[in-house]
DNA sequence: CAATCAACCTGGGTGC
DNA sequence: TGCACCCAGGTTGATT
């Protein structure tokens, strides 16, 4: 269940292995989780860049740009305002959902389990500093090296996850416009105290409406609520101030313990070298049903809200 | 408006 | 061993 810190950790693991490598090829095999179509996608990205790569909300955002040789080329198409706004050419977006996973592998690697797209990336690189021409000039020499080449493996066992092409600011922006704010950023308790005050869901379900707040998933919401020592079935609205603070720094608490252990690797999250996170040895309560709670030895507790496992302390959190 | 629920998928687990 | 069934949870979209 990749939520914002697993999706976090991926973005930095992908920020030190793929940026400056260009996309040569796509591959499909479950060529639905790919918008609009495979075909406009390979139309768009082959030749492309990866020039910087964010997460926003749960998803992450490949920004890709032409190659250096073809930026001269491309800024001579654009006119005056386009050359202002695009520093990228297009941007895949990417959910992973719960069961996907995004792994950079070398083309000779063995197949990933639930493979379904697999982007093949190429770098050319500087290879022997400065080579001296004949007239006394001196230019870098650049070369492609195949045993330098990537591919990033888009996996997914469930195939609920998606690639999605979005080719410029404004689709970009109308999409993110969807989401709430980031809980570690732009999130401030006076919005988090009148979200919360505006609805009668269980705070629970409030936590995990990524309109409202984004990034919050399952583990991360059980987790917070523990910390706050608050019913996840209470009534968003009927928390006190006092409440409200607890929650909004235990979220803070959590999310930042999630980024420190890289992820929970609780089922199928892995990072983006295929290495397991470490938050699912610190769950405070998710899974830990029948278990013993840390604070006051009782039993926690699984109960639904809104249809999904939830676990908390009886005792502790009223 | 809000709440509820099926749908999207697959594999692992359970009960018979 | 085989088979029917349920469950996991992020998100959308239809229904009440």
């Amino acid at each position: 269940m990749p939520e914002l810190p697993e999706v976090e950790t991926i973005k930095k693991g992908l920020e030190k292995l793929v940026i400056g490598y260009r996309i040569v090829d796509i591959l499909a095999d479950s060529p639905k989780q790919i918008l609009p179509s495979l075909k406009v996608v390979k139309g768009e990205v082959i030749g492309l860049e990866i020039a910087e790569i964010k997460r926003r909300a749960k998803l992450m955002q490949v920004f890709l740009k032409a190659p250096r040789e073809q930026q001269k080329e491309r800024r001579r198409q654009l006119n005056f305002s386009e050359k202002e706004k695009s520093v990228w050419q297009a941007c895949l977006l990417i959910h992973l959902k719960m069961t996907g996973r995004l792994l950079v592998r070398k083309p000779g690697d063995p197949g990933d389990e639930y493979q379904r797209v697999v982007i093949g990336l190429e770098k050319k690189y500087f290879r022997s500093g400065r080579q001296i021409a004949g007239g006394g000039l001196t230019f870098p020499v650049w070369k492609s090296g195949e045993e330098n080449n990537l591919e990033l493996r888009f996996c997914d066992l469930r195939k609920f996850g998606w690639i999605k092409l979005v080719k410029g600011r404004e689709e970009l922006e109308k999409i993110m416009a969807e989401f709430g704010p980031e809980p570690l950023d732009d999130l401030t308790f006076s919005y988090f105290k009148r979200y919360l005050a505006s609805t009668r869901r269980p705070v629970k379900l409030a936590l995990l409406n990524q309109k409202k707040i984004s990034g919050i998933g399952n583990i991360y919401a059980n987790d917070s609520l523990f910390l706050a020592k608050i019913d996840p079935r209470r009534p968003a609205c009927g928390l006190k101030e006092k409440e409200v603070k607890s929650v909004y720094q235990s979220i803070h608490k959590v999310l930042r313990a999630g980024i420190k252990y890289r992820g929970a690797s609780d089922q199928h999250y892995l990072d983006a070298l295929g290495q397991k996170g470490a938050y699912q040895k610190h769950f405070l309560v998710y899974k830990r049903d029948g278990k013993k709670c840390f604070s006051c030895s009782g039993k926690i507790r699984r109960i639904k809200i809104g249809g999904r496992g939830t676990f908390y302390c009886p005792r502790c959190q009223n």
